[in-house]
DNA sequence: TCGTGGCGTAAGTTTTTTCTTACGTAAAGT
DNA sequence: ACTTTACGTAAGAAAAAACTTACGCCACGA
């Protein structure tokens, strides 16, 4: 899943908190639904959501449906943003180091 | 600005494109709408979004605007994220010892 | 001072997202 | 078998986001 769609899952505030929910301990939808005031349905279409873009992994225990957050769609995430800013940062580094070359000859 | 803000702001297709724009770069606005089939004052609309979330810097000279991404923006978003995850992958960890000891004293 | 370029804002429409109610299905309890 | 529990899905209403055209405001060059 690309990561596009992984933001636009978590730029929505239920499913942001939903996230923070199930980040370190597997939860039942009912469980997670619980939690909010909107419906139940509204609620599992959230989890739908963010399963699609690979933010939770699901499991089916008897008619329940287990949800966890998926370690590496994070740490996907995570190095994307590394990824996307570093190189911006070793220009800004060099533009920087120019600058004091500049200063040094005046 | 609140971490979902600039999520938000992020997760919109055309704002995802812009960043990426003004990342190194300073760029005026009609400079910035050119690059986009959508019309400029939606692109100016976008700009004002990104600039609000605290994701861009908007410097007037003359008639003109510049935008560009403003480095601390990124940075918050990264340790954010960082942050955020971290204690789960410690905590991960301590239950990984835990099972350790668990499988010793069997 | 008159036009022109550069750009934001307003108002309203279209599109997308989010929510609700109604319904259907499968597993568990009785 | 019958009922209840646990859920997802469908369909459509409601709310939010994105886009368009129209307009107005500087700054600048002629």
């Amino acid at each position: 899943m690309p990561v596009l769609a992984k933001i636009r899952a978590l730029s929505n505030e239920t499913r942001f908190e939903i996230v923070k929910l199930v980040r370190d301990r597997e939860l039942e939808a009912g469980a997670v639904a619980r939690r909010f005031k909107i419906s139940r349905p509204a609620v599992s279409q959230h989890l739908g959501v963010l399963r699609e873009a690979g933010l939770l992994r699901e499991r089916r225990v008897g008619s329940k449906r287990l949800y966890v957050v998926r370690a590496e769609a994070f740490d996907e995430l995570l190095e994307f943003i590394e990824g996307y800013w570093s190189p911006r940062l070793q220009r800004l580094k060099s533009a920087a180091e120019a600058i004091e070359r500049d200063k040094v000859k005046k």
